[in-house]
DNA sequence: CACTAATATTAGCTAAAGCTAATATTAGTG
DNA sequence: CACTAATATTAGCTTTAGCTAATATTAGTG
């Protein structure tokens, strides 16, 4: 399933946006995300679980509590994807900027 | 409407890809997209008009066809979106590519 | 102005995504 | 081991996104 498909849905970013702030117990996000959408404790779940199966996010018990984290390998496709569309708003890099982004790029091959 | 609930969808980001290599015409992605997808010009210029009224891409007349190209201004958000998660594959930038990272954020803002 | 080529639009169908409600699981606690 | 807290799972419903088929539009051409 391509990154994308993954990230069309509102619950699941925000879930993300989350945990690029760090750890947080799925109970955590249930309270962020079902005061601002709405849902129920179910449905945040079902979300959890989506961004798992698909390598988004990682967890960890702790007791009876899941800690969740962002697992970046997906979002990094992204970041790839995005790359055919950079010359658009990068028009000319300079040489320095373009060694950067040129050693993203075989970092990235190479793992 | 978001700019992912745009991508989250492989027709339209193949059409993406088609135009970042350049201006086609509505047959040319046409052409493409019913090889790859199977689809018909109708759900083509579904999408195409998707992708337009999401300034994702601009139209120009040229008789009757029509040309299309990538308007990058959504595909930018994407990339700003990206940025929370960037310290997950870039841990330490060195000073200069923060500079050239920074610099990026700033133009951003102005326009 | 009749005809064709290129593209867009519309109405209606279908599959699937995301939800709720209910229930199951799992781990700690007296 | 009964009970509670935290989370996950399942079945079933509803909405909607994306499709097809048919038709409309728009511009060039003899």
């Amino acid at each position: 399933m391509h990154a994308f498909d993954i990230l069309g849905d509102p619950v699941r970013r925000r879930i993300l946006e989350l945990l690029a702030t760090g750890e947080h117990s799925s109970g955590d996000v249930v309270v962020v995300v079902q005061r601002e959408f709405g849902i129920t404790q179910s449905a945040v779940s079902q979300q959890l679980r989506i961004l798992r199966d698909a390598g988004f996010a990682s967890v960890r018990a702790d007791g009876t509590r899941r800690i969740y984290a962002v697992e970046p390998g997906r979002l990094r496709e992204v970041d790839d994807w995005l790359d055919r569309f950079r010359a658009f708003w990068l028009p000319r890099l300079d040489a320095l900027a373009t060694e950067v982004a040129r050693g993203k790029r075989k970092r990235r091959h190479r793992e």
